[in-house]
DNA sequence: CGATTAACTTGATCCAGGTCAGGACAATGA
DNA sequence: TCATTGTCCTGACCTGGATCAAGTTAATCG
């Protein structure tokens, strides 16, 4: 299956709506692919965060760096996931956050401005827009409400019944960094849950 | 200025685009007043959120009750905010949240299957959408960011330069539940930021 | 292949912020 | 009016998880 075969199947399965043929053609015609391989970044702090993304392959992650320089995960991104620091994306402003491809990745992107005209456009597009809206609202509700009540143990067994296969895919550093915890604290939770 | 024309005023201002007479009347006939005490909950842990709340007078806050019965406060709610669950509420699953009125508390409401309708047929209404859900995600992917790589005090700074008139209006253990701290802690740490 | 470099573990120590306890003022209410 | 209840402060102590240090295993690459 293509690329754009992938995306548009995506599409009409969260939207609910089916794409026509004109909806396709201008998706194709703006979107375009880009590959990164792994280490390069798809967004640079204090850069404008000038495209979204639509994650094919591969996988990215979201951080900050602080002024010690240590890098905090915000976010771990794999396929079928948008790609973008949506507060630069969508002020223009520039952005506190970095984007890094954690395997070769391949996504298609497109423009703030374009994305208007998708949401103007095609009905499904909109329509998946409200609802990954809704999906991120809940899920980043959820996220704050784990860092402020959950321990270190509880968002580690959140993530192991939620996301079991970050697990086998992210180097166990990401994930410590993606709960907030030293990648010490991490490895002696592990070790314990074991027992 | 009657609450309406508040409301009215509102919409139009955040979308950039205005109202019809007709499209106010279908607002008028399906926004319901109502009003809560001090105290009184708009919403309680276990029950379906059936409303969404535009708040024209007063503040509530929306929190979790944990096994221990310690109270976390998740958010802080007051005029022109817009006051629900959106996990119960769109997905209308029963909410872990309870949100309660920390003031006297008058609010328009209505109900996901309405809010569908104002959306299809409000252009200005689905615009509004459309940006308060990007505000959301901002918001929220600030908070995300702030709960776990920021200290105690940079929190507190951070309110106190982005929502100072917080500061006057809720209790101080409100302000230190929201900030994910003990009030003893912030208390503290209000002492010593002054010296 | 062997040599670097990255990922993970384990132990010892430290500290931000929580918990517990007590007291001082409001504010509310019979 | 005084009593109750809520809010805020302060001190003493405790603890989850960070930090520092050092060793082990696993990837990566010339």
């Amino acid at each position: 299956m293509s690329n754009f075969e992938v995306f548009f199947d995506y599409i009409q399965e969260i939207s609910g709506k089916l794409l026509s043929e004109d909806d396709k053609q201008l998706l194709m015609a703006h979107f375009k692919s880009k590959k990164l391989r792994k280490r390069q970044y798809f967004l640079q702090e204090g850069d404008v965060c000038k495209y979204i993304g639509f994650i094919v392959k591969g996988s990215a992650r979201t951080f900050t760096v602080d002024e010690k320089g240590h890098e905090n995960v915000l976010k771990l991104s794999v396929e079928n996931w948008w790609l973008a620091d949506f507060e630069s994306f969508y002020l223009l402003t520039p952005s506190r956050f970095n984007i890094e491809a954690l395997e070769d990745l391949e996504v298609l992107q497109s423009t703030n401005a374009q994305i208007e005209e998708f949401l103007k456009h095609i009905p499904a597009f909109s329509a998946m827009q409200n609802i990954i809206s809704q999906n991120y609202t809940i899920a980043n509700q959820k996220r704050v409400q784990a860092a402020f009540s959950y321990t270190a143990e509880e968002r580690y067994e959140d993530l192991v019944s939620n996301y079991p296969h970050f697990l086998k895919r992210f180097p166990q550093n990401m994930i410590a960094s993606y709960l907030g915890l030293s990648p010490e604290t991490l490895s002696r939770i592990r070790k314990n849950s074991f027992k």
